[in-house]
RNA sequence: GGGGAGGUGGCUGAGUGGUCGAAAGCGCUCGCCUGCUAAGCGAGUAGGGGGUGUGAAACUCCCUCGAGGGUUCGAAUCCCUCCCUUCCCGCCA
């Protein structure tokens, strides 16, 4: 969230802001009058506690028993009061979760997804003497992949893959993790894949996106949505030591994702599932050195996409685009030559202290020095449903085999191609 | 899941109704002292919010001793619920 001292000063760029990313700006103003009403309600509860402790102090040494009927009455005007007030600091604390963060003046101003701009390319298409087949074709018929049976088993958009799918899956992921942890400075962390609500609010998954996650029945627990969640809180309540920054942290997860309200888009094939799995990186920083490690992180995860000899391009999302939390965000997309489709293999994103705000994750810059709030960074490194699909479609062969490139192949035991089908 | 013990500042740890936002120690900061270092001496050192007010300040009040509720003029301290930690038993991968 805002800081409410930074709204109050500034309502107009907020409500500028929520405005292009294609929030309601009028609950800028709805803080601004509770805010008032909080702070008038504050003071007079205030006033009268004073009053409260000072007459009590009073009584604990003269004990004065004239006193106590007056004591009481004043005691229960300062419940009544303190409750109004917190009754209003209640509705004030909701409120600020629902603003939106403001975004960096680089951020292109947009109104849908049209306006987002490819700021580089990497690589080339590929080119093929035969007509490239879709995954969804080219895996099922090598028996990588398979939806149908996981419709039956669990439903729709969800997969099992099997043999060389699974295994090319695995090799994925070890891939990554150390490519970050040994060439990235990057530690690596298994988290927790249920989280608790505060969690879900230190990364602002809630209150606003609740209809996106999966609840477990029964317990105040959810499936983590991306391992953004459990590592961005990994430090939540803390107060770290300014030499202890930048944390880098890489971590997989599986990830759980209704998205109730994307059917229809995106749902043929192995693309858009409910569980699928992520290497994710997390960094917390100074503000001083936040967007110059968003930078960086973007390169760690492009740099994955490099040695895998994907072609992909990134995209500065434009205001509409880029989400409620973030300040500035980049997406990296994988071509995939079957589908003939850019596909989104990671996002990353800066969101300055607004989430550090909610999580209550501070810094001390040095000793004696108050703390501050830490800036949150994190982008996917990569996803691996998607790069998965990227990766199968451009290295098929004319045979409908698959190659697996060189990178790869330490982490497949020296297999070199998955295939031809029998 | 059953039973016991416990959650206090950056850390360790006192504190069973008012003089306690909290002893003592460690750590840290500043100063003094000593060829240097170490030791020693002195001072300071939790977080959040409101008001007045400045370029930062300064002053002042309120809240916070795991969380929430209750008793009381007054709660770290008494009562209730919950969460977490830990030990023993059970269960289990």
């Amino acid at each position: 969230m805002l800081g409410l001292d930074y709204i109050r000063k500034n309502a107009d760029h907020v409500r500028e802001c929520a405005q292009h990313k294609g929030e309601n700006p009028a609950v800028v103003d709805e803080v601004l009058r509770v805010d008032e009403a909080w702070r008038a309600a504050q003071t007079e509860a205030e006033s009268r506690r004073e009053q409260q402790n000072r007459l009590s102090k009073e009584f604990g040494k003269t004990r004065d028993e004239a006193l106590l009927p007056s004591m009481r009455e004043l005691a229960a005007s300062v419940k009544e009061r303190m409750a109004a007030a917190d009754e209003l600091k209640g509705e004030l604390d909701r409120l600020l979760l629902l603003v939106p963060n403001v975004y960096d003046p680089s951020v292109p101003l947009g109104e849908t997804e049209d306006d987002n701009v490819v700021i580089r390319h990497w690589g080339d298409k590929p080119q093929f003497a035969f007509e490239p087949r879709p995954h969804h074709e080219l895996a099922v018929a090598l028996g990588m992949l398979d939806l149908e049976r996981a419709a039956r088993v669990s439903g729709a958009r969800f997969a099992f893959l099997l043999g060389a799918g699974a295994r090319l899956q695995r090799a994925l992921i070890d891939f990554f993790l150390d490519l970050h942890t040994s060439e990235h400075g990057y530690t690596e962390v298994n988290p927790p894949y249920l989280v608790n609500s505060a969690s879900m609010v230190g990364t602002a998954n809630l209150p606003k996106f609740a209809e996106d996650a999966f609840r477990v029945e029964g317990y105040d627990l959810w499936l983590v949505p991306t391992a953004e969640v459990p590592v961005t809180n990994l430090h939540r309540e803390e107060i770290l030591e300014a030499s202890a920054l930048p944390l880098r942290y890489v971590a997989f997860s599986p990830c759980f994702r209704s998205e109730a309200g994307s059917a229809g888009k995106d749902t043929r094939g192995y693309i858009r599932q409910h569980q699928f799995e992520k290497v994710e990186l997390v960094k917390v920083t100074t503000p001083e050195t936040s967007m110059e490690e968003f930078e960086g992180l973007t390169a760690d995860a492009e740099r994955a996409l490099q040695r895998l000899g994907l072609h992909y391009r990134v995209k500065a999302m434009c205001t509409a685009d880029m989400g409620f939390a973030q300040y500035k965000k980049y997406d990296l997309e994988a071509w995939a030559p079957g589908v003939e489709r850019w596909l989104e293999v990671s996002s990353c994103s800066v969101f300055n202290d607004f989430q550090a705000r909610r999580a209550n994750l501070r810094y001390r810059p040095g000793p004696g020095e108050p703390p501050r709030f830490a800036h949150t960074i994190n982008g996917s490194g990569l996803a691996l449903l998607r790069t998965w699909t990227a990766l199968v479609e451009t290295y098929q062969q004319a045979d409908g085999s698959v190659r697996i490139p060189d990178i790869l192949r330490p982490f497949m035991r020296g297999l070199n191609q998955i295939g031809p089908p029998a």
